[in-house]
DNA sequence: GCGAAGTTGCGCAATCTTTCACAAACCTCT
DNA sequence: AGAGGTTTGTGAAAGATTGCGCAACTTCGC
């Protein structure tokens, strides 16, 4: 309980929430470490361990209780309540993530949406007002939000994030391909799928 | 030459390629591994041992040619070439990716796209009409498409995935939050912005 | 032409992550 | 109640990745 979780393992942890919780709905009641590796391509070893910075939530002989090991993840995690994420940029990406309804059944719900544009600004998307950028930092001050999403065209995207940091956010989700600077309290996570393609085109090549 | 260069060198080297293009873009000709270091939030030292897996590509005293190593990173990449992209989903994901410019002006094409809702079947987006899932083998088979991007709803996905493989593609882009299975000889990669979030909420949870 | 200042490439050390292997715990069957 | 068959939790080993430190090289100024 003292040493720090490594982050490889948290950012495995949902996955393995994921899986618990379709087994559950499914009616598992029981699952073992090895039947759980195969189905998630690790190891069973790797899931043993990983599960044990957190606790004991086994049972020699047995395994791990379906149920009990979903709750105990998604409260490790910190789910199971609702975390309240602000949007911005409002084009084509931005929508797609509005409209993901992944995201709402899940903890999450965007309650701010804001862009630059005046053809924007105004407009309801999916229940929600798009707010000028300038409104962004007392409107997340105001609400509390706690994680943001950025979803604008590469030059404007850090000086969103400067914004999102002011406004004292907690953490970032960064679709823009930029290498984004933010100060040590906020957390901040890349998602870019043009470098996994092209990470990809890397062992691609060779062969063909 | 000899050794296999670990999967997470190359995982940095579009950001590499990325900054060091921007750079010549901007008329900058020679940089140093600390200040590409500095800009990319690395060590010095990661950045010469990562080049160092591809040759030697600087000057004592001096640092890196900047087009130069622009080039040869893109070369060990595998870009510079077009790639051809599948697209199977056409809902709000599917779309967004598909209007998603950074692709196209990045040396990858989506050259197909599919889907199983008749209401889709037959629509042009972007350019191309959506074709029936079921032609897809056939398709890019035919147009040897290398590259696939699975943006289905998750109980699809393994179903998508499979026929992707049969066709004989290589690789593929899998947004589905799923774990897919997939012979050896097809490379998979995920993209799943959900569990990113969820695994961003262990660190926001403790504080607060 | 030569010393000073600066930077790469790279072997080696330190750190981080995964895997192994086995004692302890649990169930079942007799 | 005890033997046999499982499976967890976990130290310790193995493996992978990162960081250090310095020889080798390049330029610049004098």
């Amino acid at each position: 309980m003292k040493e720090p979780v490594p982050d490889v393992v948290i950012q495995r942890l949902p996955m393995y929430a994921h899986i618990l919780t379709a087994l559950r709905k499914v009616g598992v009641d029981s699952i073992g470490s090895r039947e759980l590796g195969a189905m998630l391509k690790t190891t069973p070893a790797q899931i043993r361990k990983d599960l044990s910075y957190f606790g004991r939530f086994g049972k020699q002989g047995i395994g791990y209780e379906v149920s009990q090991l979903a709750d105990e993840l998604c409260r490790v995690l910190g789910l199971g309540r609702q975390w309240s994420l602000a949007l911005v940029g409002t084009g084509r990406l931005g929508r797609a993530i509005m409209d993901y309804s992944g995201f709402a059944h899940k903890d999450f719900q965007i309650v701010a949406a804001f862009d630059n544009s005046p053809q924007q600004i105004g407009k309801k998307i999916g229940g929600l007002v798009v707010q000028d950028v300038a409104e962004l930092e007392q409107t997340i001050s105001e609400k509390g939000i706690e994680i943001g999403i950025v979803a604008v065209p590469p030059p404007e995207a850090q000086l969103v994030i400067d914004a999102l940091t002011r406004s004292g956010i907690k953490a970032i989700l960064n679709y823009a391909p930029v290498v984004a600077r933010v100060p040590e309290r906020v957390l901040l996570r890349q998602i870019t799928p043009l470098h996994t393609l092209q990470s990809m085109t890397y062992y691609l090549k060779s062969e063909s």
